[in-house]
DNA sequence: AAAGTTAATGAACAGTGTTTATTAGAGAGG
DNA sequence: CCTCTCTAATAAACACTGTTCATTAACTTT
């Protein structure tokens, strides 16, 4: 019997609906003044009704926060298949900035806001570890690239996770000072060339410019 | 007679004692659960009281990040001393990243949430001009001391201002990521410690290494 | 058709920031 | 000393918030 087959899909199609409705609000005004009771007259159900689909409200936009990941992964696509390693980082450093400018609300709730990581540490105790999957990705991929930029010495750090770091930091530091408006604050003209400028010189420093890269490439050993 | 100078004082000392106890809420429960009505549980006053003396909480709050300008200033004295520029840039990097660890909830209010800007926002139209005096500042030495590394060619970055938002974006990514717990989603053992070692692969990346650092002092030119 | 199951809800609870009409008390003037 | 004024403080209300739960309505199974 097809019912509960068919339950089970009506079900879901109910989670998507929700979601829907709350990411359209979410990106219209913003985490806070998306309230449970707005996403139930959208979708034009009680408020209750939301709560026999998500545990609460930090379920719900850790539900969300997937959808950011998998925006910021199909821009990520064309950049991660760049051949060159040290391109390649300079390409994913560029699309990184450019899917926070474009999607302020989603970078905050991906990599700023609380209630995403308070979901995921519920689950966890429930034995559930689905993980911060998006994030692990990203992050893998850079950790890969610099592995690559390392064994074929093109920049001047040796420990890939620790490159990682610093290039993750710098350009989520941007997206955040921007996003939260502290670019704004010590009066920076035109952040967003300010950020792609930045991005270009770190690639120059981790190089080591031309003589750095004489010497890698020449021996020395 | 001093009987209006008296009020002026009792209205600041009533000021000082919703600030002192607001902050006291604050570094306990966090922002969220700061409410109105704890703030005014504390002091004995009723929550209408408060607003006689901020205009909302966000002025509140903008209020208290004052303060933690004020500890990050006096923790950033003595490393605003080193002579060498260079030195000193790690040095007020070290300050910098050990005041948002030792401080988190200070640092989220000063350099993350939106509650102090939007303040200063409505300030701004009406005239008074505060600024984010205590931001402004510390951008400032540091970019002071990135144009004294350039004017010493210390560092391979000629752009001070470019210099000072790369370094100041990669201290902001990692406090953020840590105090956001980013870090612990794709699992950085000990973020302390990485943290400073990229703080000093920084360094190092600016410096230029042993053969810029002689390129630049030897002359080639 | 009756029984069982379950999706949806109205209403309530406990909280939030904020406003306003009212009250109590201090300071000034006669 | 007694009014009168002014103002600091408040109780109460408003419009929200996230969340829970007993009740209802509808669909499925027997």
């Amino acid at each position: 019997m097809g019912v509960q087959e068919r339950k089970q899909r009506e079900k879901e199609e109910m989670r998507e609906r929700i979601i829907e409705a709350a990411i359209e609000l979410f990106l219209r005004e913003g985490y806070d003044k998306t309230s449970i009771r707005q996403i139930a007259d959208a979708i034009e159900y009680s408020p209750a009704t939301i709560y026999l689909y998500f545990k609460d409200k930090d379920e719900l936009f850790f539900s969300i926060h997937h959808r950011g990941f998998e925006i910021l992964f199909s821009a990520m696509a064309a950049a991660a298949r760049t051949q060159n390693p040290l391109d390649r980082l300079r390409e994913i450093g560029r699309v990184y900035l450019q899917f926070a400018w474009d999607n302020p609300e989603f970078y905050d709730l991906m990599f700023v806001m609380r209630a995403p990581v308070l979901a995921l540490k519920e689950r966890f105790q429930c034995g559930l570890d689905s993980e911060w999957q998006g994030g692990m990705r990203s992050f893998e991929l850079l950790v890969n690239t610099m592995q690559e930029c390392i064994d074929q010495k093109l920049i001047r750090i040796t420990l890939a996770e620790e490159a990682a770091v610093l290039a993750w930091s710098l350009v989520h530091g941007m997206a955040t000072l921007h996003i939260r408006e502290r670019f704004n604050m010590v009066e920076i003209q035109d952040p967003h060339h300010t950020m792609n400028t930045v991005l270009d010189h770190l690639i120059d420093l981790v190089r080591g410019g031309a003589d750095s890269l004489q010497w890698a490439v020449g021996g020395r050993q």
